[in-house]
DNA sequence: TCACCATCTGAAGAACCCTTCACATGAAAA
DNA sequence: TTTTCATGTGAAGGGTTCTTCAGATGGTGA
């Protein structure tokens, strides 16, 4: 799964080789992945963009997404079990919050990207 | 869908309103969406990490992905679909190069990001 | 022209993901 | 204690996605 596998031929070898030493291992591949997966979810986008200003509690959390309560509660279970959100829990209450730095930055820049081209073609794009 | 929906109570009604306020509209969040799904594979993502440095043909492109040419094949047309690649063609060759400002933006984020956490917890995280 | 080769494509099957429903848990109010 | 309410959970379904196989397309060289 390194360097040069399966027999199929290669053209620019040198470039293969050259971009095969700076390829992340396969670990980082797929965790790398799988926070991307996480983003991948209109329903969870919104769960964690409506977290980026500070903790919010499951059922604001449901009327905000649009979710149903259930669903919310799987959608914050699997980010939960990512260490993406936290949990602060006050009597029958849960209060989320968003705890991880990177998925932070990831998520600011798309809202970033999303409102720059909205400036630039406020008709629509693509 | 948007500023309060369904018949679901909520407790910080002005949080709630203040973060549908800031929401971006569905489409922008399926948008957005649908760009993470394109990185949440970890074929793509090698596909897409090989063409930070310059474009590649299929077959190199197969070779440092260590997917089958097929499935290669089948990735990059999902990409050049959503114009995160484009195509250059030289006789029975096709060369892709990354083509996409704000994916390019992300995958350098990404990679960062593994790095970073490398160099402080070289022994893995999480 | 014919054979070859790089790439592309459709169909099919397996695996995976998201939502819903029905119910469980455990804290608070009555 | 009993009821109520916010949240959590398992199972099931319907849909989507990824890979492979087999064959199509179209440029190249003989």
């Amino acid at each position: 799964m390194a360097i040069e596998s399966c027999g199929t031929r290669v053209v620019d070898a040198d470039r293969v080789a050259a971009v095969n030493v700076r390829m992340p291992t396969d670990r980082d591949l797929t965790d790398t992945a799988d926070v991307f997966g996480l983003l991948a979810d209109p329903g969870r986008l919104r769960l964690l963009l409506a977290l980026l200003e500070g903790e919010l509690c499951v059922c604001d959390l449901a009327a905000v997404s649009g979710l149903s309560e259930s669903a919310t509660s799987h959608a914050l279970r699997l980010l939960r079990a990512h260490r993406v959100v936290s949990v602060r829990r006050a009597g029958r209450m849960a209060y989320y919050r968003l705890d991880d730095a990177h998925v932070r930055m990831l998520l600011d820049l798309a809202v970033a990207h999303t409102e720059h081209t909205e400036a630039i073609h406020p008709e629509r794009e693509a």
